[in-house]
DNA sequence: AGCACGCCGACT
DNA sequence: GTCGGCGTGCTC
């Protein structure tokens, strides 16, 4: 029996129950543990003999036997998803099921499920029709706007498919995969995926589809335009979706509806690739390289390698979409070449964009040549200023939020650092606050420095408010061609905490109101507005040198995201006699991450980084795992991390691992816990996943020892993003 | 993780 | 004298 037991406890392991009845394996069970009654999943179910039991079993408290078992593929993935990322079965399994069914009663769900059935002939569709929340599925996530999905639909709706989507899904029905489609943005690749979805819906009147987005791109407006599509096909309630912004009686019903069949379609987040679907054909996985993909609590998954693990298990397809792909899937997908067999992905390549649109210009700035401490060049700024005066508009990107990352004495050299962490606390000017953005330690601004009493106290380095700031003095004096001034725009995690606020804000970039939107990565994902002719990019550098050697992979995908917010609209560009240009500041233009990003070139980016992978034996040509320990202080932490790495000296595969000390991590502190980390690496996976698995015992039993003592968690993270 | 038991400080 | 702090230990 697979019980939710905690991750780290010494009930590692199934459990055992006595019935008097035989239950298939998969059954949902109520049963008693210690004092509480919890929700289980029948692993297996063996005849025993009254003599055999060397102890007296407790009894299966009920069955939740309205709910047909879950099938041997959900449980495999399950225990696969388990043993590979280091945790338990029992808390991965009820971690996979609506958190609903742990508290309901076997009587409540056969009322629920009876609702469902009577109720079949209207939409069963969980998100929207859901008798428990008055609210709407996608309300708690962020607002409207044009998700790329969405919006490259409407571009290829009921028209004829390209040469070059009819050639990528021809190669689709052909062969078995997975797939990685490769397709700039407006490449139409959402079309390819609906239309891979509708031909095996109508192909074969049981199957189903599972559609993965990222967290950002699932907006209320995707989901619609998913229904619209399917469900005039395929009937009322084809489509549910299943992601976090969801109710928990929300949840219920669209797991109940894919557990039956009765949803041909799941569109979800990383946590949809654990849905129970019986007859499961074809899974997408939308923006791979997403980093949302990767859980970052609890189980570490990642949901698209294991959307590719779940394809193969269960004979389903599997499509990977990116404009920038990871580099594993990258790697995984390259063709054949001399001695090089070649990846086991198969990549379908659709390098042209749908209509006319065509790529931004990519123009990059020499900071070196500017004055010092220059912000915002003033050949941008002349550009911008050409955007206004042709009623055109512009984005600005900073991915740092707040006023300024530090506020700093002149006289004694106090900074504002974090009481509780290992960082300065941001200056946000618009509340007068100083705030940590690890721990959420707020104060107000002093008047005067907190250690010297020098009331000169200044800010430090820039943040989108005074970027915001900046900009709106610069262009104070300019007025737009209807004599009105000049509106400038912030939009990032502060501007739309509200409930709606984003929707608005929105609203007012898409009305035109808005003359140049300010911003972090939260608008370069996207969003489409017509009228942005530039993208700007103020300060990237900092990702460049980086400690952690995904940083530029992510930059690469960020820049040519933001890059494809402006001129999305060729008919705009032509009408205007404009044209689309993204602009970057830097330091470092020679770098080949920018010369390959002005030739819109991923796949002389990915070369150029596969290469300094392979020679310094990075993944994807090696595999990683990092142990993590808490503690109050370092040193605890470090003792345990190292007690650990003795440990596994004896381990039999230790030879083949590589294990490098303990260190502290970036940010040392956060809510005044000292946190640790040590890497381990094989050129093997087999090897690295024997090693871990022989390992977690030991660092079980270290918890209990002395040098364990002190430590406040610990966790293993298997192929983790950000080391 | 819960939820107990258990052994020391400030309250009705 | 009790309520309650969270340290330690157990849960088929």
């Amino acid at each position: 029996m697979a019980v939710q037991t905690p991750a780290h406890s010494a009930l590692g392991n199934l459990l055992s129950y006595a019935s008097t009845v035989p239950m298939p394996p998969g059954t949902l069970v109520r049963v008693p543990l210690g004092r509480r009654e919890v929700l289980g999943v029948v692993w297996a179910c063996e005849e025993r003999s009254g003599d055999e039991g060397t102890r007296e079993l407790k009894a299966v408290a009920g069955a939740l036997d309205a709910l047909s078992p879950l099938a041997e593929g959900w449980r495999d993935l399950v225990a696969f998803a388990a043993r590979y990322y280091q945790r338990s079965l029992g808390e991965v399994a009820l971690a996979a099921l609506p958190p609903q069914l742990r508290d309901l009663t076997s009587q409540q769900l056969a009322r629920r499920l009876k609702r469902r059935a009577t109720s079949a002939s209207t939409p069963v569709d969980a998100g929207l029709s859901s008798q428990d929340s008055p609210r709407g599925a996608g309300q708690a996530q962020s607002g409207p706007g044009s998700p790329d999905l969405a919006a490259e639909t409407d571009v290829a709706h009921a028209v004829e498919p390209s040469a070059e989507q009819a050639a990528a899904l021809a190669r689709f029905e052909a062969e078995t995969g997975p797939f990685l489609l490769f397709g700039s943005t407006g490449s139409g690749k959402t079309e390819v995926y609906l239309r891979a979805v509708a031909a095996l819906l109508a192909r074969d009147h049981a199957a189903q589809a599972l559609i993965m987005v990222p967290e950002i791109n699932l907006t209320p407006q995707l989901e619609a335009r998913v229904r619209d599509r399917f469900e005039a096909r395929f009937g009322a309630g084809a489509v549910v979706s299943l992601h976090s912004g969801m109710t928990n009686p929300q949840r219920l019903a669209s797991w109940l509806a894919a557990h039956a069949g009765q949803a041909r379609i799941v569109l979800g987040t990383r946590m949809a690739v654990f849905a129970s679907m019986p007859s499961l054909k074809l899974i997408v996985v939308d923006e791979e390289h997403d980093p949302s993909y990767k859980q970052q609590e609890g189980a570490r998954y990642s949901a698209r390698d294991l959307a590719v693990w779940r394809g193969q298990r269960e004979g389903a397809k599997v499509i990977l979409g990116s404009a920038t792909p990871s580099l594993e899937t990258w790697h995984h997908s390259r063709p054949a070449d001399g001695e090089d067999p070649g990846g086991r992905y198969v990549r379908l390549a659709m390098p042209g964009r749908i209509g006319d649109g065509a790529l931004p210009t990519v123009r990059g700035v020499d900071m070196n040549l500017q004055p010092p401490k220059t912000v915002l060049s003033g050949a941008l700024l002349d550009a911008i200023g050409q955007r206004i005066a042709r009623g055109e508009q512009s984005m600005v990107f900073l991915n740092r939020r707040g006023y300024a990352p530090v506020l700093a004495c002149a006289d004694c050299g106090w900074k504002s650092e974090c009481p509780h962490c290992s960082a300065y606390r941001v200056f946000h000017k618009i509340d007068r606050t100083l705030r940590c953005h690890h721990c959420g330690f707020t104060e107000r601004v002093p008047r005067a420095c907190p250690a010297c009493g020098n009331p000169d106290i200044a800010p430090v380095g820039r943040g989108t408010e005074r970027l915001e700031e900046h900009l709106g003095e610069l262009f104070a004096p300019v007025k737009r061609s209807d004599g009105s001034p000049v509106r400038i725009a912030r939009i990032d995690a502060d501007s739309t905490r509200k409930q709606g606020a984003l929707a608005q804000q929105l609203a007012e970039v898409h009305s035109g109101e808005v003359d140049v939107l300010v911003g972090t990565q939260m608008i370069a994902k996207g969003h489409d507005f017509r009228r942005v002719t530039l993208v700007a990019a103020v300060n990237p550098d900092g990702a460049l040198f980086s400690s952690d050697f995904r940083a530029p992979e992510r930059l690469f995908s960020l820049l040519m995201q933001s890059a494809g917010r402006a001129g999305r609209d060729a008919n705009y560009l032509a009408t205007q006699g404009s044209t689309a240009e993204m602009w970057i500041q830097t330091h470092h233009g020679s770098h080949p991450l920018f010369q390959a990003l002005k030739r819109h070139d991923y796949p002389a980016f990915a070369k150029q980084q596969l290469d300094e992978r392979r020679v310094a034996g990075m993944p994807p040509f090696a595999f990683q795992a990092l142990v993590r320990a808490d503690a109050r202080t370092q040193e605890t932490a470090q003792d345990f991390l190292h007690a650990a790495n003795a440990a596994a000296d004896a381990l039999p595969h230790a030879a083949q691992v590589m294990r490098y000390p303990a260190v502290p991590l970036a940010i040392q502190r956060v809510a005044n816990v000292e946190r640790a980390q040590m890497l381990v690496e094989s050129a093997s996976r087999v090897a690295l996943q024997r090693f871990l698995a022989d390992w977690q015992p030991l660092l079980h039993a270290l918890r209990r020892e002395p040098v364990g003592k002190g430590v406040i968690r610990w966790l293993v993270d298997v192929d983790p993003h950000a080391i």
